[in-house]
DNA sequence: AAGAACTCCTGTTGGC
DNA sequence: TGCCAACAGGAGTTCT
């Protein structure tokens, strides 16, 4: 559920409880969630301390003081919540009138030394934790293979130029593969499409370039994905049913949607006539509008 | 080898 | 109201 967007959201609520702070005691109330836990893992968080608290697509790499990382990935339901050391508690929904999280989701429990506490709640058990050592982190299966950092300077419309180049598939499910751009999701790729004005239909291989040179849609893709990245972290992600900040605040990009969730409504686009369609491609819906997108 | 289908799991929603 | 199929923000594994 959350991307690159609601994921780096996430991360700046915990990293003021976080780093700087050390685990008192961990509460791992069941062997697995997508994955079984690393071995012993509440026992090697004890005592020690979270130096930083970084992202790397949708993962939160929490790094402590004796070399390992704490990796966390929230699948789709993962969500975070917060007791504060003075007592205060931050629960999510509170400025909803959702219920709060079914007890029996709530997986694991990290103490603070400070007295916070840090809880972690996922339904559908899609997410995942592990320990890795920080030396061989880049090697490690789950990052080896993991494309670009969108919002990086590296990506260019002259990189996915080149990396779109001679694609089959649709630009909709080469935007969703994670060894090729890290971090979009269902959401922000439908989005990104269409602030770019580009149909998800189309092959990614007829995209990018022309005699070496980034063609128009390619600069402008890029900087879409740049733009709608962006301006989702400033608003604090977007909220649908589960998602969170930490702090129990809703996201407000969710108000800014263009096209996801919008099938039937005219299209937002300046300008544009058209009607927003739902398609289903790889198994997942895609929201564009065929008018401004080609 | 690339691309697509299938799979994990639980909860909500919409149609009849 | 009840029931049931469809769908949900992800992505590893298994097929073709």
């Amino acid at each position: 559920m959350p991307e690159l967007p609601e994921v780096e959201t996430v991360r700046l609520g915990l990293e003021p409880v976080l780093v700087g702070n050390r685990f008192a005691s961990v509460e791992q109330r069941r062997k697995d969630l997508r994955f079984p836990f690393p071995l012993n893992f509440a026992k090697r968080l004890s005592g020690r301390k979270v130096e930083a608290l970084d992202r790397r697509a949708k993962y939160l790499l929490a790094r402590l003081d004796d070399g390992e990382v704490l990796v966390m990935h929230l699948g789709m339901t993962g969500r975070f919540s917060i007791d504060r050391a003075n007592g205060e508690k931050l629960e999510p929904g509170r400025f909803y009138d959702e219920a709060t999280i079914a007890p029996a989701h709530e997986h694991v429990v990290f103490h603070m030394g400070d007295g916070a506490a840090v809880r972690y709640a996922d339904a559908r058990r899609f997410g995942y934790m592990d320990l890795i050592r920080q030396s061989g982190l880049n090697e490690h299966a789950l990052f080896k293979g993991l494309g670009i950092e969108p919002l990086s300077e590296e990506f260019t419309p002259e990189w996915l130029a080149n990396r779109l180049k001679g694609k089959a598939t649709s630009i909709k499910a080469a935007l969703l593969d994670q060894r090729l751009i890290a971090g979009l999701g269902n959401i922000y790729a439908s989005e990104a499409l269409h602030r770019a004005k580009i149909s998800p239909y189309r092959l990614a291989g007829t995209i990018p370039t022309k005699s070496g040179k980034p063609m128009p849609k390619t600069i402008a893709l890029v900087k879409s994905i740049k733009a709608v990245l962006g301006a989702a972290i400033k608003a604090g992600g977007s909220s649908l049913r589960d998602y969170r900040s930490a702090e129990g605040r809703p996201g407000r990009f969710q108000y800014s949607f263009k096209v996801y969730g919008q099938e039937g409504k005219p299209c937002r686009g300046k300008g544009c006539s058209g009607t927003v369609c739902r398609i289903v491609q790889n198994g997942r819906s895609t929201f564009y509008c065929p008018n401004c997108q080609k």
